[in-house]
DNA sequence: TGTACATCAGTGAACGCGCGTTCACTGATGTAC
DNA sequence: TGTACATCAGTGAACGCGCGTTCACTGATGTAC
């Protein structure tokens, strides 16, 4: 005979209440849940503060105690995986001394990510949600430093005359962001479509934009 | 004094009903109302019934008439939108005898198209509506069609012998696709972000991945 | 020329659902005196 | 050592809203005889 974990008459799990001074427990589990609720879904509107209080298996209204609307929810829930993002990205990077390899790792890792995480990438993505929320500082956004990241690939490379010269490195980063981003967003609308190793393709891409085979004029890349 | 439009007690434009054998009328007034919505809101979620009813004038039930549900009423009005983008961008290619020019002028009308139509664009390339009515034939979808317009356009320059020799024609043209949709995508997204001239990053991107420059070795395009 | 009937192009009320949001409340645990 | 009070961590009922979907209905226009 099998112990079942407590459940509630909705059949969500029954929690037991925090302890005093831990109150904030409960705001990372609410962050939790409209993690996977988001990572699901891929869809911003599909968050809704009743659907989380029933994942985390609390009242509807306990979700005004650590926050205001699905909006500041959202934009709690998506900072972490901008975070992850970022992470992956500059993690991969890490492993390479050569500018090019670093920069061609951080941006085959960046598109992974995408691929292993498509409902959080199509609504970090999807539309810009920063900004009604922005205190007037709008450098700070998550996706600006992750961006800050690749760019500081970029110029690594073109300061150590590895590819192709460039006058504007922002413009040179700006490039290989919105490729890489085309081939992950492209992959996640159209999932039927035959494309080819992701690897490659992202290899394919960067190496182009960024002139890396400039100098060896070879016929065509693997 | 003014002659106002008569408007129905809940604000909407009165309409009278369509002569007999013209019921199919109706049938366009509702993807023209459809199409509006997916413009202004860039979502489908948005997308309702009852909304849409309210902004042709008519009752909510009227809309099955035409449509079994609102997903069926939303490839309808998609299918025009990708037909405009095609049309876009192939008339723009119609215009250069040259198959490179003729192919950065194709991405320049379809990113351009992208950016003058975000609510659409976003509709079209956020999910993949099409796979729960797809009867079979995946290959007739209205994406798939204009993809073989790039591929066309992507064939054209290597057997002309323009730009860098590839092996791979159909990748190389996915590569350009995904490119141009991140180019498209990554701008709707950040709006705040300071790109720089559409058609200038279009060029360059395109021109880099075909290796348009591949003869020449100048020091960086304008 | 009438008239009964069929068809077309819709309508209107009603249902149950999930949602955001409000309001007053509960019950355990710590703290001042 | 007791006790009154404050605080913390939530709860539960209720509201009005917009939604998809159903069902029976309406009223104008054509058509067979």
């Amino acid at each position: 005979m099998q112990l079942e974990s407590p459940r509630s008459p909705n059949g969500s799990a029954v929690r037991q209440r925090n302890a005093r001074g831990q109150g904030d427990r409960l705001r990372e589990e609410i962050i939790d849940a409209a993690r996977d609720v988001l990572a699901e879904t891929g869809n911003l509107d599909r968050l809704t503060l009743r659907g989380v209080a029933r994942r985390v298996g609390i009242a509807a209204t306990s979700v005004y105690l650590h926050f205001p609307d699905a909006e500041h929810l959202a934009v709690a829930a998506l900072e972490q995986t901008f975070a992850e993002l970022s992470a992956a990205a500059s993690g991969a990077a890490a492993e390479f001394a050569d500018p090019a390899e670093a920069l061609l790792a951080r941006c085959r890792a960046y598109c992974q990510f995408g691929i292993d995480h498509p409902g959080h990438y199509r609504v970090m993505f999807h539309l810009d949600l920063m900004p009604s929320l922005a205190s007037g500082d709008a450098e700070q956004t998550p996706g600006q430093r992750a961006f800050r990241g690749l760019l500081g690939a970029v110029e690594a490379c073109l300061t150590a005359g590895v590819g192709r010269p460039h006058q504007d490195p922002n413009r040179l980063a700006s490039l290989v962001w919105a490729t890489e981003h085309g081939l992950v967003s492209a992959r996640l609308a159209r999932p039927q479509f035959h494309w080819g190793s992701l690897d490659g393709m992202v290899t394919e891409a960067v190496s182009r934009l960024m002139g890396l085979d400039y100098d060896v004029g070879s016929t065509a890349t693997a």
